[in-house]
RNA sequence: GCGCGGUUAGCUCAGUUGGUAGAGCAACCCGUUUACACCGGGAAGGUCGCAGGUUCGAGUCCUGCACCGCGCACCA
């Protein structure tokens, strides 16, 4: 009845199929939700993370891509008005980071630039390379409704309204608080950006007075003038909370003040230990609690100030060795441990030491936001995959701290604040109207720093769907899953849950989903300077998108990493072509067959019947449980070991004897479109392209009612 | 220090109310049978980290330990 496509003579060719299938799908419009038909079943959402729109494709994103398009597709063809929605991330620090590495290399410096031409400059460099990364994600695949598609710095009006609903709620504070301060990128973090890393060092004991202090840090000790210890420390009884002991120091005579403290360990070093409240934080709890003087050692270039006598303007690094001397000379240094081991905080972007320096910034206080979220945790308002990532969060939670969301950088969504220049009192200021402090009358300035990018992409779900009055909003949220990276368990997710929860009082997914990391073959991180990067699009032009997706979710269970091993897709590769192959073998047996709408199998073909309808029942569930790498795992098996070596094979014989040759025939041809459809969120190149090429079929059904369909739209078999 | 994972075939990993272990890749043997050599058939391969406990029965539950990885924490 129809002849074979002359494609098939060839083997299955992905370069050739894979772009022409995609705009297939995009001119269907069936991206959309609003153009999908019965879909009787509800609406389903997945909100893309946010792509960095600078960067290019890399493995995870590749991981990202395949699981979050199965489960879109899966739930399409099941009837759900599904919405993807895909979103391109301004990524403010990191952007800036390249950037300046870019100018950088044309021997230029961001600092002394214009504030606005430097933003400008970003901005073009962002939205020149943005068209690349969304090709490359349409590469993938991905089903998304690009139609609805934005871009982080598309929600800055939420993330103003947002910003003065919590001011106005005594949820944000302008404080003058110590911060993590990276002094190569010139401005604050939040903890979650600090890397905490072993490193051995010295510890030196410093005779101060009449006691020892243990310091690693002696470049910050020119200011010390208060000496803690415990009140309980019978070594030290006969000092008093507020003594006043006359000492030489390192550039010459000191009062010091005795304070009693019980933060103080009273098994490390001698006991006692002076303190720099500026520069480290707990000395700065203990200040703060004994309402002691502060005074800044440090400047924000890791350089010593005026206070540090001779060394000042000397950089610390250089300048510790030379200190120890002068304290050596001075008979000042009791001895020195080497080999001393300790956790040294460092920016997890270009490992430079973080120096805590106390700034005036904007902080959330999380209390109050973390105490709802652990409520909606608690009563299972929101289900983890994997479950561990459930106590992770809670601890987290638990033991939050409050949230530093300034940033001295130009690249991101300014903070709509006047700050007072006389009291350093902060307001926000969304229409710019405030023209005097409010609390000292004086003059004010606007804000120069920007926002966290978390903190405006902690409020992407309900942002992207139009909060509060917009039909998707009402239509998509709460939005079903959340589909992310486990590392950014913290610096997104629950920052999501908890904004989410703040601002429209429902959480912002029902579903967390957690990938793992996408390791190399040896099951190493991949990195640039190690060279052991692998592109996702060279595996793709290579095996085929289908083979890498399939590839990707196979045997990967949710969590857990994955070692990327060319093996492992070029094995899919070969699944691809075999499809291929078994629907040239099916079309050739059936071409001159009627199939007819319900099928007579003698016995064994029966049997066949059922079982496939088992495995798919099977399937259905594991699917609804997101257990995607057993689904894929069990079709890819069925597919090979028993439609195509048993079934495939017993119809030979079947057909050549003309023995119950009806019977195989409708088998092979039910099994088979079964199976592609089956296939389909997994494969869906491979899948939609022998599609179009299938005769009229009694078994198609799609949503809306057509007898021949786009297979992306057919119904999910049951 | 606290917490979270992991430890199963050479490699990468599955193993869902406890019932004497599975897949892919690699390696081995045989085979070019007209869908496919990007193939087919066959065989091999594990004291399930260690030590106890619960049980008729434990990879699976409990306790302890070891090693690997990760997260959190203000130990100078």
């Amino acid at each position: 009845m129809v002849l074979m496509d002359e494609k098939f003579l060839k083997p299955y060719n992905p370069q050739e199929t894979e772009q022409r299938i995609y705009k297939l799908w995009e001119e269907s419009g069936l991206f959309n939700p609003d153009n999908l038909k019965n879909t009787d079943k509800g609406a389903f959402t997945i909100i893309m993370p946010p792509t960095n729109a600078n960067g290019s494709l890399h493995a995870g994103h590749g991981l990202v891509m395949s699981i979050e398009d199965i489960m879109v597709r899966y739930k399409r063809m099941q009837g759900f008005k599904t919405l993807w929605l895909p979103g391109l991330d301004h990524a403010g620090f990191e952007t800036q980071v390249v950037y300046e590495k870019k100018l950088e290399k044309e021997g230029r410096t961001r600092f002394g630039m214009d504030r606005k031409e430097l933003y400008k400059e970003i901005l073009d460099f962002t939205m020149m390379n943005s068209s690349n990364i969304r090709s490359q994600i349409k590469a993938m695949g991905a089903s998304c409704d690009w139609s609805r598609e934005k871009f982080t710095l598309d929600i800055t009006p939420t993330v103003y309204k947002t910003f003065q609903r919590m001011y106005d709620d005594n949820l944000i504070y302008r404080g003058n608080r110590i911060v993590s301060w990276c002094s190569k990128h010139q401005t604050s973090f939040s903890d979650l950006e600090i890397k905490d890393e072993e490193k051995i060092e010295s510890l030196y004991y410093l005779k101060y007075g009449p006691f020892t202090i243990a310091t690693s840090r002696p470049e910050t000790k020119f200011g010390d003038k208060y000496v803690v210890m415990h009140p309980d420390d019978k070594r030290y009884s006969e000092y008093k909370h507020g003594d006043k002991i006359e000492l030489e120091w390192i550039n010459g005579p000191t009062t010091a003040t005795v304070i009693k403290d019980d933060a103080i360990d009273m098994e490390f070093g001698t006991g006692v230990m002076t303190i720099t409240p500026w520069h480290d934080n707990a000395d700065f709890e203990i200040a703060e609690r004994h309402k002691l003087d502060k005074e800044q050692v440090i400047d924000e270039q890791g350089k010593l100030l005026p206070i540090a006598g001779e060394f000042a303007g000397q950089h610390i690094k250089k300048a510790r060795p030379l200190i120890i001397e002068k304290l050596q000379q001075k008979g000042l240094v009791e001895k020195i441990e080497e080999n001393y081991k300790h956790v040294v905080r460092t920016c997890y972007k270009c490992g430079t030491i973080i120096e805590p320096q106390i700034k005036s910034q904007w902080f959330i206080k999380m209390k109050p936001l973390a105490e709802k979220a652990l409520g909606k945790i608690h009563s299972e308002e929101i289900k983890y995959i994997p479950e561990h990532y459930k106590k992770i969060t809670i601890h987290w939670l638990e033991n939050i701290m409050d949230w530093n969301i300034s940033r001295q950088i130009v690249w991101g969504i300014p903070i709509p604040a006047k700050i007072c220049t006389q009291c350093k009192h902060g307001m926000a200021d969304i229409e710019n109207k405030i023209t005097k402090c409010s609390s000292c009358g004086g003059e004010v300035v606007q804000d120069n720093d920007t926002f966290d990018t978390w903190f405006s992409s902690g409020q992407w779900p309900f942002a992207t769907l139009g909060y509060p009055d917009n039909e998707d909003y009402k239509t998509f949220y709460p939005t079903d899953v959340m589909e992310t990276a486990g590392e950014i368990i913290f610096f997104w997710v629950s920052r999501m849950i908890m904004l989410g929860l703040y601002i429209t009082g429902k959480v912002p997914f029902k579903t967390v989903y957690l990938h793992g990391l996408v390791l190399d073959a040896k099951g190493q991180k991949m990195s640039k300077s190690k060279g052991n990067v692998i592109n996702p699009l060279d595996l793709t032009a290579k095996y085929g998108t289908d083979a890498f997706r399939i590839g990707m979710v196979v045997g990967n269970t949710p969590g857990t990493s994955l070692a990327l091993a060319e093996d492992r897709i070029k094995g899919y590769g070969k699944f691809s072509n075999k499809i291929w192959n078994a629907t040239r073998f099916v079309l050739e047996q059936t071409k001159d067959f009627k199939i007819p709408e319900m099928p007579s199998y003698d016995e064994e073909d029966k049997k066949s019947d059922e079982e496939l309808k088992n495995l798919i029942q099977e399937i259905t569930k594991e699917m609804d449980e997101y257990k995607f790498y057993i689904v894929a795992e069990k079709l890819y098996h069925y597919f090979w070991h028993t439609f195509a070596d048993i079934i495939i094979e017993r119809s030979k014989k079947k057909i050549l004897e003309n023995r119950n040759a009806d019977s195989a025939k409708a088998l092979l041809f039910t099994q088979l479109t079964t199976l592609l459809k089956t296939l389909h969120p997994f494969m869906p190149f491979v899948t939609e392209e022998i599609w179009s090429m299938l005769p009229e079929n009694p078994t198609s059904q799609s949503s809306d009612g057509a007898s021949k369909n786009l297979l992306m739209i057919e119904k999910w078999p049951s």
